[in-house]
DNA sequence: GTTGAAAGCCAGTAACT
DNA sequence: AGTTACTGGCTTTCAAC
């Protein structure tokens, strides 16, 4: 599948809002056959367009009530150490998500925990323990005023 | 409902990896009959600890290179000045996350975009004109290391 | 909470345009 | 690519326990 069309950019588009939809509903809604859709759903699933499927929960209803936002500054900026990093925040429950960027700052994280007692843990634990880690600054939010993982296509 | 037990977590745990799991599946999972899985999921979605659920897309796959962290500081603290700021925000399609964040900085958000050029648009149009906003800093980021919507219970 | 049964809808296939 | 027709299976509800 090298290319997609503006019927997979609509079927993309409901997906993204709703998952749960039946294929009949979104089959009406694009304006396709049950199977013709169904076809469609099931390409952009394994040609990768759709990579996961998933409930989103409230983090406030379950206790997380407080999200930072670390600015990490690495001492070098030799690749494996890039990838040991990495590796790390990838095995990090509290690490929600991980950005390597350009210029002063090398990662931005983003990090869900209940309290600042957790982040202290989370941060003594993985970041000011790594040799290889410069310095850090933590931005400390408990307002998380839009979250939308959908994409504009 | 007030709280949630051990099942609950489970089961709100399994559908934040995958929320295509048949009801069957899930319930044999948690170890539950069918007729009570599905109950405990209804009240899970009807009491909002399930917010929403949702198709992830790929973002490289549909052409959106770019994330962009944006740290955001205002020119004074008024709550009618944030609110104005933060429906902007929601309104905005580049914006996928907002947070509001105490200290210097007075928001956070990530953005995404397809290029440069996308960013330059949405910052010339939504940030450089505002006059409530002192000044902001962008970190661009090539490479989203991690992005995961689950929450550990 | 479990089982068992019944109803209805839907996914998925097949055959065809 | 698309549609129509069909079938098997699952969700979902309702009983009774």
């Amino acid at each position: 599948m090298a290319e997609i069309d503006r019927i997979d950019r609509r079927i993309l588009n409901r997906l993204q809002q709703n998952n749960r939809i039946s294929n009949q509903a979104l089959a009406e809604a694009v304006g396709l056959s049950p199977p013709a859709c169904l076809r469609r759903v099931r390409r952009l699933r394994e040609a990768g367009y759709i990579v996961s499927d998933v409930a989103l929960v409230d983090p406030l209803k379950v206790g997380q009530r407080l999200n930072i936002i670390v600015e990490v500054e690495m001492t070098r900026d030799q690749l494996d150490i890039y990838d040991s990093f990495v590796r790390k925040m990838q095995a990090a429950p509290e690490v929600s998500q991980c950005y390597q960027v350009t210029g002063e700052v090398d990662f931005v994280l983003v990090v869900q925990v209940p309290d600042m007692q957790a982040y202290e843990a989370f941060a003594r634990r993985d970041l000011a323990s790594d040799p290889q880690l410069n310095k850090f600054r933590s931005l400390i939010s408990l307002r998380r005023e839009k979250f939308d993982t959908a994409i504009e296509l």
